[in-house]
DNA sequence: ACCTGAACACCGTTCAAGT
DNA sequence: ACCTGAACACCGTTCAAGT
């Protein structure tokens, strides 16, 4: 890694955290500048604008995502599993909030937010969901003969999830139990 | 309607009316004094800071997001139906997407975003949530003996769809069968 | 290529003062 | 009760200048 590559490095590290602790309302160049450790002057050197940084720490961000959701599946194979049922159970708790910390979630309704206002962003938002779809369908496949039918079913209500299941008259694990019903039924 | 009345709904209009047209990154008290039609101090005479101005303004905002449900809502009554596929079918042509046109979507991501670093935000989300929820246990009543089962599918699944419809490899029409096939299911 | 510092118009908040 | 205006520390962006 060069000295350029471990600036920016710093800079979207920098930006990551004060966007996860303060909100996208409160980041300033400066206060990631003086984060990363270096002058505002400096900061705006290798990212221009307020726009520019944002978009650049928005797809770092993503790329440690997908680490992570690789990572987490990776653990999950569906032939090491005893039964379907056994198998989402373990894959619906995973994608209902538990990848989702309130770190996480907080980061999303940011990145949400923010997309609603800038193409290049919701391009990069629409890239990861992609990615993201294309994993699950894999891991569907697995299991059923219909996987685009039960990943238009999945992704959505995940992140639905997040945003709803504090006032929904089912808990989490219900939730589970019904959607394992659903799936089941679908598959067969 | 007295005159602080009115200058207190005319205040959360303009404030809307940034908040979903620039969004509540570049939404400033003098932007909306200015738009309200008032200084920046008397404007703070009747909410104290910014926080105190958006909680307003978004409590205002569901206010009439509620209004528009109801009338949205009361129009498709179950009984005026031929049968439960078309009702249905209406009624998630209706949740999905529709309600939220583009603008609603905004106001909503910016609403999740700022609610999550506000607690006084956090519950008025929540109440909102919770109404529309009992609209929708009422109607879902209408047609189904679980009600509570098939409420905590649509309700997540509708705000997930309204992040995420752009990726999924079925078509809204495909997903409003897929969403029937379900419920019936459920139901019977 | 990388970094500095001054300047500009704008921001939220505070406060002392008017009617 | 309602409204004003000045002051403060902070903000994003621009720019001319250094190494």
């Amino acid at each position: 890694m060069d000295k350029r590559e471990e600036r920016l490095h710093q800079i979207l590290q920098a930006t990551i955290t004060v966007l996860s602790k303060e909100g996208a309302e409160k980041l300033s160049m400066r206060k990631v500048a003086k984060v990363a450790g270096l002058s505002l002057s400096n900061l705006q050197y290798y990212y221009k604008d307020k726009d520019a940084l944002l978009i650049a720490a928005v797809q770092h961000y993503f790329e440690s995502c997908q680490e992570e959701l690789t990572l987490e599946l990776n653990v999950l194979k569906f032939e090491s599993e005893p039964s379907i049922t056994i198998y989402l159970q373990k894959l619906l708790d995973l994608l209902l909030m538990n990848g989702k910390s309130n770190d996480h979630l907080m980061m999303f309704q940011e990145i949400w937010a923010l997309s609603s206002r800038n193409k290049e962003l919701q391009k990069a938002v629409e890239i990861y969901y992609s990615n993201y779809c294309v994993w699950m369908m894999e891991l569907i496949s697995s299991f059923s003969k219909k996987p685009e039918v039960i990943l238009s079913l999945l992704v959505p209500y995940a992140e639905g999830y997040s945003i709803v299941s504090n006032v929904l008259p089912l808990d989490k694990e219900k939730v589970i139990e019904m959607l394992i019903q659903i799936i089941l039924n679908l598959t067969e």
